[in-house]
DNA sequence: TTGAACCTTCCCATAGTGGTAAGGTCAAGC
DNA sequence: GCTTGACCTTACCACTATGGGAAGGTTCAA
């Protein structure tokens, strides 16, 4: 059994993020001690770890909640698993594409921007337009 | 002189976000009729549209304030125009690669997750591992 | 005069993380 | 035994950008 700040540091999270997980559920309440500090089980910063790595993926706090039932789960079907990777696997691509979308447009303006001492500027000249910009 | 909602509407921007715009300094207080309703020039439906492409690009509105500043000053060097879009860029960039991460690691996991009945998953597997992601 | 469609301000919520303040606890050193 | 520093606790507030809603005032037309 070890303290927060250990378990922080084995899991790679912050003190803070862990009882923020603990406040909105996404992990159970931990022990305590008699002072109130709370204890973590090897079990506990195992699952500590299992939620910085699908963080560091990108997972939602929703979404590792339902990977955390299926990792606890040992009747779950790979597929469903899959399913989850795969959804978020989209939402990457979403992002992606909105990102690439400000990069080619933003790209385009720049290359058409003197970047000299003139006042005389593409980029405030199309942001001022009001034409489209792709986003909408 | 329009109100509000028609000011919306033609700069694509909502009622809502115009209002906050104003609290929190980006656009100057609109002038009011006696009954207190907002109301809007063109002069300032210009600067709306325009706060709406640079949003459309992700400009953070703490960029947007530059930009406006820069836009309004006839003094201005283009220069300074491009340096905000190509610091913007970078940060357009960052995020890219941070999704392009995520997605080969998760892409992997994918490729080797069966995604069937069987509880057996890479997916779960690798998350449940003490090893490193890559984004720390 | 009444009702719909506006408008106002104010508060709350989202997602994830950090900071800070006020107070309790534990262990080491004097 | 007491102090000190490093930890712990809870409870706020902040950020970014946006939306929702409530409670109440206004405008205009039927």
């Amino acid at each position: 059994m070890m303290r927060i700040s250990e378990a922080a540091q084995h899991s790679g999270l912050s003190s803070k993020m862990i009882r923020h997980y603990e406040d909105v559920g996404l992990i159970q309440a931990a022990a305590r001690t008699e002072a109130g500090y709370r204890q973590y089980s090897s079990a506990q910063l195992e699952q500590l770890g299992f939620i910085r790595h699908a963080r560091s993926l990108g997972f939602s706090i929703a979404q590792i909640r339902d990977l955390l039932q299926l990792r606890d789960n040992p009747h779950r079907a790979s597929r469903e698993v899959k399913q989850l990777a795969l959804q978020h696997l989209q939402e990457l691509d979403q992002r992606m594409l909105a990102l690439k979308k400000m990069q080619a447009m933003l790209n385009d303006l720049v290359a058409r921007c003197a970047g000299d001492d003139s006042p005389d500027c593409v980029i405030i000249d199309e942001l001022s337009e009001p034409g489209v910009t792709g986003n909408e």
